[in-house]
DNA sequence: CCCTGATTCGC
DNA sequence: GCGAATCAGG
């Protein structure tokens, strides 16, 4: 197999939406993890969570003579300012319930299009407004696609209102409709929950809030989580 | 053990 | 450029 245009492009959103180099390379097929992974530092693209390029602590002078023989005396400087974007995390952002703020090309008033009259069991109030509610809690309030069309224009008709792979920016929604490589699989496209990768109503599914024990239920829907059902 | 990403290096 | 082998942390 080789690195087309396409496969490129998966890699590189996928990469960016938060897949592990092994979902990436099982969806793409016919390539290994590390093939996944070399492809995507040739790229330029790299960093995202690595377990162990993380730290850099107590190190410097603990045991120089622990390992004599050095089989690889690779030199390094390649001082990587650890760049942190501090996604959903302490963001003490005033919560406006119903200012959708900023590069709203077109989202006149109706920002979360489930209310929720009742107001039933929400747990707690994320950092941008979403709420955040408990696993078992999504049932209900998800009843129509809410009409959006804020992408410009689709060349092919066929996937005019769906948000495909190529079509992802800061600006929507990057939640996974599906599971990629399906035909119809998509993304949600929405407008983001500005300063998050996914639309309000799914940042209210991507940061739920924890259960006490006992209570938590083991499902919980992930983007490219589960194993595939094929 | 499993997982993860990073890096190296022969091709 | 590619990716298996290897490394190294969780």
């Amino acid at each position: 197999m080789s690195w087309t245009d396409e496969r490129i492009a998966t890699l590189q959103k996928m990469w960016e939406g938060g897949s592990t180099a092994s979902q990436i390379a099982e969806e793409l097929g016919g390539v290994s993890r590390n093939a996944v992974i070399g492809k995507a530092h040739r790229l330029g693209l790299k960093s995202r969570p690595s377990p162990v390029k993380a730290n850099d602590k107590k190190k410097a002078a603990k045991k120089p003579a622990a390992k004599a023989a050095a089989p690889k005396p690779a030199a390094k400087a390649a001082p990587k300012p650890a760049a942190k974007p501090a996604p959903p995390k302490a963001a003490p952002a005033p919560v406006n319930a119903d200012a959708p703020a900023t590069g709203n090309d077109s989202a006149p008033s109706q920002p979360v299009p489930n209310p929720a009259p009742n107001l039933p069991k929400i747990v707690s109030v994320g950092p941008g407004g979403f709420l955040r509610q408990g696993p078992g809690d999504q049932q209900p309030p998800i009843p129509p696609a809410p009409p959006r069309r804020l992408v410009p224009a689709k060349p092919s008709p066929d996937i005019a209102d769906k948000t495909s792979l190529l079509d992802l920016s800061d600006k929507v929604c990057r939640w996974p409709m599906g599971h990629p490589g399906e035909p119809d699989f998509h993304f949600c496209g929405q407008s983001v929950n500005p300063g998050f990768p996914y639309c309000v109503e799914h940042c209210g599914r991507a940061y739920q809030a924890q259960l006490p024990r006992g209570v938590r239920r083991p499902p919980p829907p992930l983007p490219f989580g589960g194993p595939r059902v094929r």
